[in-house]
DNA sequence: TGAAATTTTTAGATTAGTCTAAATTATTTA
DNA sequence: TAAATAATTTAGACTAATCTAAAAATTTCA
């Protein structure tokens, strides 16, 4: 099995590189809040493991035999969310550090009953999905309401960042995931964004516009 | 906080001194499957950190501190060990290596909601008692089957040998926790023991009747 | 296109935990 | 009670993961 830093690496280099493809050492250093000299002895162990493709100084992408550790990590880490806020009740903003810790226990025989005791979950609290025990899931058709245009409506179904703050920020704003809201006004000045929750209008800037995904209906 | 092979030596000294009061380096090594100079490095460690009483040459006990971190660990070791059992369906002979692992996520929170969740088990599924959140238990008053009487009725409250071969051999004879069982016939040759569990007559050997443990009535 | 800036790697050191082999202390027993 | 035996500690080395500082490669852009 892989050591816990190997596995948070091939965490973080899943996140960087899910959506471009390829990460450099510095990102990776700084997703993991270490220096990029630890980096690269890293990186050549998980290359000797044959979990990444790394060429020096050109930066790294995951194996499939990387990418499927990595999803197993992030299947648990899933998991473990959905368990602390559904079964705990923990709040959604309170979960990320604990399951942190927690999906580096690897017994799949573990998972696959967790998964199977709180009846087969499809998305974390905070609208991630989670990955089925090969690694597959679904990729929703998401869009940020920064995107939207005036009078779309639309469900809530994730939020970019998982920061406590910005979490909190929206519980007390009654935006949560599964909520209809209308994007009812667009300021061209500062990009911000006017929204119909119920009978409730709410005004949220960009910065919040930019990290909030609604299903199209 | 504490690093996972401290965390492990303070359980295996609290398990060794919990009779006797004093442990010896060689069977900390044993008990850990590690060297003798390992233990005494280590000990050296934890005697820094106040944990325990160590005076070369001389063994070790816990300290107030040490007790109440290892007292901690097994709550959460058979907190696990229960929720694994009662709520994820594994069977008793199979915990305990996963239970070793979940032991060390050391979030009071965490487990504190998980001991409410499950309503307050007051014993793990081996019959060890569950120490509350300030490490209080009860200490059950109970016998070695190898020690009762003829004649002598009791309830199965627990089992002194962990080991999944063991339990899958108890399981084999439908002797378990909560089962009400008679002594009566204990032979003079191998101190074997002939036990009545409903309309069921058992031979146990000596070995066994030495692992189970039965509350008096 | 070639110097400046940036990124990445290498060299050498550090810490936690472990090991083997040798030395030391304690215990047993003749 | 003194030698033999057993238990424990010390000395020195190793691995994984990290760091700082310096060197090397790549990229940028004037």
């Amino acid at each position: 099995m892989n050591t816990l830093a190997e596995e948070n690496y091939l965490k973080a280099i899943y996140h960087l590189t899910v959506n471009d493809g390829n990460a450099g050492t510095n990102s990776i250093a700084s997703s993991l809040n270490t220096k990029a000299s630890s980096v690269t002895d890293m990186l050549k162990k998980l290359a000797d493991k044959a979990l990444i493709n790394y060429i020096p100084y050109q930066g790294v992408s995951l194996t499939a035999s990387g990418q499927k550790v990595a999803l197993g990590i992030i299947r648990r880490h899933r998991l473990w969310e959905y368990f602390l806020v559904e079964k705990l009740n923990f709040k959604w903003d309170e979960v990320h550090d604990l399951a942190e810790e927690m999906e580096h226990i690897s017994s799949q025989q573990l998972i696959d009953r967790l998964d199977q005791f709180m009846g087969y979950p499809k998305h974390d609290p905070h609208g991630e999905p989670i990955p089925d025990c090969d690694g597959y899931f679904n990729h929703d058709e998401l869009k940020l309401v920064s995107a939207a245009a005036i009078n779309q409506t639309g469900v809530i179904s994730g939020v970019c960042d998982h920061s406590p703050s910005f979490l909190q920020y929206l519980d007390k704003q009654e935006l949560k995931i599964g909520s209809r809201i209308t994007v009812t006004d667009i300021i061209d000045y500062d990009h911000s964004v006017t929204l119909q929750l119920n009978n409730k209008k709410i005004h949220i800037s960009c910065e919040v516009a930019n990290n909030i995904l609604i299903a199209n209906e």
